[in-house]
DNA sequence: ATCCCGAGGG
DNA sequence: CCCTCTGGAT
């Protein structure tokens, strides 16, 4: 994506969205990585539901590691995955006992080697929870990307994020990467998109009605 | 029927 | 690369 095409996308997601921010909500960093990998194939609106009963069932990180499956599956049920998602959750609890004192590492190479913990969830925590420039690529990232024409249609989730990251400037990554969410989720849907409003539908790949 | 702030295994 | 795991909203 060339420096004019990639201003006007800023901008335009600067007067859209001025205060895009992370919609998980959470008091920390053990909060909102747990927040993250409840997030997977659902909406943030699901994970901020059912999080407040976990947090008080599962205080602190030694609770939730010695939590029983059973019990964590109940607590987690409504969202999607919740088997795999409950046996993560645990895993990675322990793990946080075991080799960290129970704090959150803030590397990519310690996040990433957690279990349940990849990419993109790696890349969340890093930015939103310490600060970090990084720009994590979800759904909604991955389709703007492709529709606006900062990756290609059959580009990989890892093309997307190394041709983002290199159109955008990396101080400004992690505010972009929440204006991306905020187009995508309210603005630039899946499904109605709402082109006929959009400023950008000129260089959209897809262009619908 | 499609989609939602994915990860791990084959 | 592909598939599976999962339920609820639209």
């Amino acid at each position: 994506m060339n420096k004019e095409k990639t201003k006007r996308v800023l901008d335009y997601f600067e007067e859209l969205y001025p205060d895009a921010h992370c919609e998980l909500n959470h008091r920390n960093v053990f909060e909102l990585l747990v927040a993250v990998m409840l997030s997977a194939q659902t909406t943030d609106k699901k994970v901020n539901q059912i999080t407040p009963g976990l947090f008080e069932k599962y205080p602190k990180v030694s609770d939730l590691a010695n939590a029983s499956l059973e019990e964590l599956q109940d607590q987690i049920k409504v969202i999607g995955l919740y088997r795999n998602k409950a046996k993560n959750l645990k895993a990675m609890a322990q793990e946080l006992v075991e080799n960290y004192q129970g704090e959150v590492p803030c590397t990519r190479k310690e996040l990433e080697s957690l279990p349940g913990v990849g990419r993109k969830t790696t890349n969340v925590v890093l930015s939103v929870g310490f600060n970090v420039p990084a720009f994590a690529v979800d759904t909604h990232v991955e389709r703007i990307s492709k529709r606006l024409g900062f990756a290609k249609k059959d580009d990989t989730v890892q093309d997307v994020e190394r041709k983002v990251c290199r159109s955008i400037e990396r101080s400004r990554w992690n505010k972009a990467h929440h204006q991306f969410i905020f187009f995508g989720r309210y603005f630039c849907k899946a499904q109605n998109p709402n082109c006929k409003e959009c400023h950008l539908y000129d260089m959209c790949k897809e262009k619908r009605k």
